[in-house]
DNA sequence: GTCTATAAGCAGATAGAC
DNA sequence: GTCTATCTGCTTATAGAC
C-alpha cells in the first residue's frame, strides 16, 4: 500500500482551515476539496462518514495541536509565570494572532453543537484544569484559581469573536496580556 | 391595502431566533418559513433582497432591541452603579439568560462575516462607547474606561461562546456580575 | 489513492393563481 | 399578502475507471 500522496496532518490542516474561515454549514464539500488539493471522491475515501467524519477529525487533530502548543507549556516543569508566558506566546501562534476563529465557537452553533458539544466541553475543561492547576501551584487557592482559569478563557473566546467582527486584532494582542 | 397577518416585529422576531439557532448559513429559507409560519413566497415578498436583505433586517431590529434593553438603561439618568445594574438586568433578558447566540458572534463568520463587518462594528462600537461614558461617569479616566468597557464586551462574548460550547449557563450568570 | 461522472435531494429564488 | 408549483444550481454522497 503505497503512501498518500498529501500526508494525513497536512490534509488535517487544510481541512481546519477551511471550517475554521467558514464554519461547519460555512464549509461546503466543494471548498474543503479545494482547500486541500484533493478530489471530493479522495475525501470520502479517506473520511468514509463524510463531512461529520472530517468535522470529528478535524476537532482531534486541532485538539491535538492544543495541546502541544498550548497545554504542554502550561504543565512544564519552569516557574509558572514563565510557563504562563510560553501559554500566551502558544496561543498567539495558535490563533495566527487572533486571525483564526476558534473551532470551540464554529462547532458550538446550530446542528453542528448537537454533534460535537461533548468534545468542546472536555477540550474547555482540559484547558480550565491546566490552567487552574498552575495557577494554584502559583499561590492561588482552589476557588480562585478555577475562576480565573475560566475567565482567562472567557476572554480569550471573547477577544477571538470581537476582532473577528472588528477586523482589528489589537483586542486579541491586548487580552493575551492578561 | 390591508394588514400584514402577522406584524413584522413578530417575523423578524422570529427570523431572528432562526439565526441565532443555526447561524446564517445554517439558517435556510425553509427552516426560516417555518420558524415565521410564512411561506417561502411570503417571505420574499417582505424582503425582497432575498436571504441578504432578511439578515440585514434582523440585525437592524436586533441592534433596536438592544439599544432599549441594554444601551438606554446605561444611557439613563441615576447613579452609575444602578445603571449598571440594570444594563445587567437587560443582557440578561436580552441573552435569554445565556440561551442565546450573539449576533455579532454569529454573523461574524463566513460570507456574512464579509457582508455585516460594518454593521457588527458600528454596534460594538456604540456598546463600547455607551459603557466608556458611564464608566468615565463613575470616576475613571479616559483610558481606562475604554479599557474597561471593551473588557466586559469581551468577557460577554467569550461567556456566552463558552456556555453555548458547554451547555453550562453558569459561566454567563457569573461574568455578568462583573 | 486519485480521478471524472453522476445520482438524489436541498438550497435560494421566482411565477402566477387566489 | 399568501399560497402551490416550479426553476436552477449547488449540496452531499457514490460508482466505477485508472
Amino acid at each position: 500500500m503505497p503512501a498518500a500522496i498529501v500526508p494525513k496532518d497536512e490534509v488535517l490542516d487544510r481541512l481546519a482551515q477551511a471550517f475554521r474561515e467558514n464554519g461547519y454549514d460555512g464549509a461546503s464539500i466543494a471548498r474543503l476539496s479545494e482547500a486541500t488539493g484533493l478530489g471530493k471522491a479522495s475525501l470520502y475515501h479517506y473520511f468514509k462518514g463524510g463531512k461529520q467524519e472530517m468535522a470529528a477529525a478535524v476537532l482531534g487533530h486541532v485538539g491535538g495541536r492544543f495541546s502541544n502548543m498550548v497545554i504542554a507549556p502550561l504543565r512544564g516543569t519552569g516557574q509558572p509565570a514563565r510557563r504562563l508566558r510560553a501559554m500566551s506566546a502558544g496561543l498567539n501562534d495558535f490563533y495566527s494572532q487572533g486571525r483564526s476563529s476558534c473551532i470551540l465557537d464554529l462547532f458550538g452553533i446550530g446542528q453542528a453543537g448537537e454533534l460535537f458539544r461533548p468534545q468542546l466541553k472536555g477540550a474547555i475543561h482540559r484547558f480550565k484544569n491546566a490552567l487552574g492547576d498552575l495557577l494554584r501551584e502559583a499561590g492561588l487557592d482552589q476557588t480562585d484559581a478555577e475562576t480565573k482559569a475560566e475567565d482567562a478563557i472567557v476572554a480569550l473566546q471573547g477577544a477571538l469573536v470581537v476582532s473577528r467582527a472588528t477586523g482589528d486584532r489589537s483586542v486579541f494582542h491586548r487580552v493575551l496580556e492578561e
